[in-house]
RNA sequence: GUCCCCAUCGUCUAGCCAGGUCCAGGACACAGGCCUUUCACGCCUGCGACAGGGGUUCGAAUCCCCUUGGGGACGCCA
């Protein structure tokens, strides 16, 4: 394709990684990544106010995690305010733009009498004609003064064919003369951000339909200085349950990217459900693997149309979107086990229940168990919940599988002992011995094999639900089975 | 109020640009069934949408217009 593509992701660090930011930077990774060019990471972090050390390492270790490496940078903005400053005086000294004494106050009483007459709120250029003995005068007497771009005033319009959008106009007269210089003399986002694109010799913009109304302005500025205007792709939101705009303050943790890495999610799946959220193949295809995404992306297949997080915070069985919780048991059922490893491997460590001998002597047994759970299960921290009683034996008896499996059978409290006999007895413990055993003790007591079987597996995980039985008890080992089943007693 | 954008199942979407093969396909979710010692997995079946109205056309989800709905921008925030 074109060569020496640059995009860039630029998140002001006032919050954490979110998804919808999460979504926009794996677009521009991947369209890097597509045509082989540069992403570039820069942090917008001129806003003193809000901006955070704490928010700036949550990004970076949010892409990290999420596998999404920049080349170049973390660039951060604030180091090149000097330069906004010069191209704003450039700008100015060019006739360009010009300077405005109008005070926020009158700014802000105008505005607030325009929405009162429901008129147009566009800057009304009081200054805009200024003759140079009025400003020299105003300078004089010391009146701060904010720097405008003048917007060209020939009846024309801006033209920009938009990746996403397609051909945008819009007419110099509805576009306002907008501040780029604060009269403090500070920049503003507007031209900060035009100024390092250029400087950092971005090609394709990919960022939010939101940037999509700044997009004319910035294009202003662009030709104002001579510099190349890029190319524009901008995708569509991403809305919550009631159409409104993800943000970290009205849905907290809940669509933070470090939430889905607390609660078991495997990255790149979260990357493959975040893709899926406004664009999509002809094929439908849902599941990708690193390559295939890389290899079949492309902007043509991003949806116009905002895209809604199913989240659903009052939701029992979901906690997020389905179709993220769908995906994200895909993977942990179906990658291979070598890669899935080290994730539960993390869960031990955060549990303190990691062996270092399961990538020792007992590599085969802890892949193997992996293989017979994974299964049935959604998120990693599963293998530390669901899962403990396999690689623990500090684990929870579930109330309700206690009740129904053991307790309602008193036969159980004397059959499991005598059960755990039979298996002390036995030479070693393969599956299809323990079956014959148990078999034959369901056919000697006359009880329903449900009975036993059931019954064994809560005295020995805890739980109603799991694998196979007889795989389950060699998975476990005869030794820990034997242990646990001599104890049920204790539940009675 | 001004300007801009969008509109297919509950959700993500395919199809639209180059009208017929679409009484609209897939995924997730949901319901039922099969499998089964449990729960899952897997497999099968079902439920379920072209916002409304005009037009153009032999024919419209696809093209045009209007209405409605939704979203965004309009800050000396980024």
């Amino acid at each position: 394709m074109s060569d020496n593509v640059r995009v860039r992701f630029a998140p002001s660090p006032t919050g954490y990684l979110h998804v919808g930011g999460a979504r926009t930077a794996v677009y521009n990774w991947l369209y890097a990544k597509k045509t082989g060019g540069k992403f570039i990471l820069r942090i917008e972090d001129t806003d003193a106010e809000r901006s955070t050390e704490d928010s700036i390492t949550g990004i970076l270790e949010g892409l990290e995690w999420l596998g999404l490496k920049w080349d170049e940078g973390p660039f951060y903005q604030s180091g090149f305010i000097n330069e906004h400053i010069d191209t704003a005086k450039k700008l100015l000294a060019s006739g360009k733009a010009y300077k405005c004494f109008c005070t926020k106050e009158e700014l802000d009483a105008k505005r607030e009498e325009a929405t009162r007459n429901k008129a147009d709120m566009k800057y009304d250029g009081t200054c805009r004609n200024l003759t140079p003995e009025e400003i020299s005068e105003k300078e004089a007497a010391g009146i701060p003064y904010t720097v405008r771009l003048k917007v060209p005033g020939d009846g024309g319009s801006v033209k920009f064919k938009d990746e996403v959008y397609g051909h945008i106009e819009k007419r110099y007269e509805d576009i306002e003369d907008f501040i780029i210089l604060r009269s403090n003399g500070q920049p503003l986002y507007i031209l900060s951000n035009a100024v390092d694109d250029i400087r950092d010799g971005i090609t394709h913009i990919i960022r939010g339909q939101d940037g999509l109304a700044n997009t004319p302005k910035q294009i202003l500025i662009y030709e104002a200085l001579g510099a190349k205007i890029p190319a524009f792709a901008h995708i569509s939101l991403t809305l919550d349950t009631k159409k409104a705009k993800i943000s970290k303050r009205k849905h907290g943790e809940q669509v933070a990217v470090h939430f889905y890495r607390e609660h078991g999610f495997i990255p790149w799946a979260f990357v493959n459900f975040l893709v899926l959220l406004g664009w999509s193949t002809s094929e439908s295809t849902q599941i990708f693997s690193k390559d295939e995404l890389i290899e079949q992306f492309s902007l043509d297949g991003l949806n116009k149309s905002n895209s809604i997080f199913d989240i659903r915070i009052d939701d029992p069985k979901f906690f997020t979107d389905p179709k993220a919780i769908s995906i994200n048991a895909h993977y942990i059922k179906n990658m291979p086990v070598e890669e899935l490893a080290p994730y539960v491997k993390a869960e031990f460590e955060k549990d303190g229940i990691w062996d270092a001998e399961y990538e020792g002597s007992k590599k085969d047994w802890f892949y193997g168990t992996i293989n017979l759970l994974r299964e049935r299960y959604h998120y990693t921290t599963d293998f530390t919940s669901l899962g403990r009683a396999f690689f623990s034996d500090d684990f929870e008896f579930e109330e309700k599988a206690v009740q129904k499996n053991l307790l309602k059978n008193d036969i159980l409290k004397t059959m499991l002992p005598e059960l755990a006999d039979k298996f002390a007895a036995m030479e070693g413990f393969d599956e299809k011995e323990i079956e014959d055993i148990m078999r034959a003790m369901i056919e000697e007591q006359g009880v329903k094999a449900g009975v036993l079987i059931n019954g064994v597996r809560t005295a020995v995980t805890g739980q109603a639900v799991g694998p196979g039985i007889f795989e389950l008890l060699t998975a476990i080992g005869k030794e820990r089975v034997i242990d646990r089943l001599k104890k049920v007693g204790q539940l009675y």
